[in-house]
DNA sequence: AGATATTCCTGGAGGC
DNA sequence: TGCCTCCAGGAATATC
């Protein structure tokens, strides 16, 4: 499913094909995905000319020169498909360029959004203006100041976009993994010096997995449409009852009903 | 206000 | 083989 590094890999596929061109046809094949479709999203966006494209948390944006920004979100089965020979189901959004290329966006359970917002008023965005900061940029200190009076579980903190803007249950895992942090762990009761070990895990899980071109489960292909191009091992994610590399066993818990994976030998 | 539960949706997995 | 139930996920919303 997708997150931070399959975002940020879909926009990098994305620009090859989007940046600099100029949106020729829209195509909306349904009237909503998680939500309606922006009002007027084919007048608005045809005949525009794409600027650029980002990455801000787990969400994509298309960036035009008509000062709207197309954001994306692929929820957890969405994918944009470069150049797809035909159209299949569950492509819900189609973009032909002035260059003839086309990208589709096809997300089977609809838990993805399309919004079409003001560029100028990005930040003030209901869903930008309560996000904290990006993991790539995380500090032990700053987490220390996010997770400052909080006794709800590291886990699910880390998980609170308000806290940390883009963690999504795998990295969550793989990073407390990698930090030596008990997932139930009280929040405020870490140390920095633990902190700055989980800052530095999160960073390089993130780093690893965009450098593999973003990790892939079931439902995740690259923009250019091979599914399962990346495949990565994760220390603990979906592991359960597989042997960690201390040999201990790793085993799974439902925390705010998600499963967490971890292994209680190496995390404390 | 902080913590937890519920809702949306579909396809894949596993049970019988 | 087919039908059934369960589960996965992020974010918005509701309720304690």
């Amino acid at each position: 499913m997708p997150e931070l590094p399959e975002v940020e890999t879909t926009v990098r596929g994305l620009e090859r094909v989007l940046l600099d061109r100029r949106i020729e046809r829209v195509e909306l094949r349904r009237p909503d995905l998680r939500r309606a479709m922006p009002e007027g999203l084919g007048q608005r966006l045809t005949g525009a000319r794409v600027t650029g494209l980002r990455r801000r948390a787990k969400y994509g944006l298309i960036d035009t020169d008509r000062e709207d920004t197309l954001v994306f979100h692929l929820g957890m089965s969405g994918r944009w498909r470069v150049d797809p020979s035909e159209v299949e189901k569950h492509d819900h959004v189609l973009l032909d360029t002035d260059d003839g290329h086309r990208v589709a966006l096809n997300d089977p359970r609809r838990f993805g959004s399309l919004d079409l917002v003001r560029t100028s008023e990005l930040d003030a965005w209901p869903a930008f203006a309560a996000l904290g900061p990006e993991p790539l940029d995380i500090s032990g200190r700053e987490l220390r100041a996010r997770l400052q009076g909080r006794s709800a579980p590291i886990k699910a903190l880390l998980l609170d976009q308000r806290i940390i803007a883009g963690l999504g249950n795998i990295y969550v895992c793989e990073a407390l993994y990698r930090a030596g942090i008990h997932p139930t762990r009280a929040g405020g009761s870490i140390s920095l010096a633990r902190l700055e070990r989980l800052a530095t895990a999160i960073r390089e899980v993130l780093v690893e997995a965009i450098a593999a071109g973003g990790s892939t489960l079931r439902d995740f292909a690259s923009p250019a449409g091979e599914l399962g191009y990346f495949s990565k091992t994760f220390a603990v994610y979906d592991r359960e009852g597989r042997a960690c590399t201390c040999r201990s066993t790793v085993e799974r818990i439902v925390q705010g009903g998600r499963s967490t994976f971890f292994c209680s030998r190496c995390q404390r």
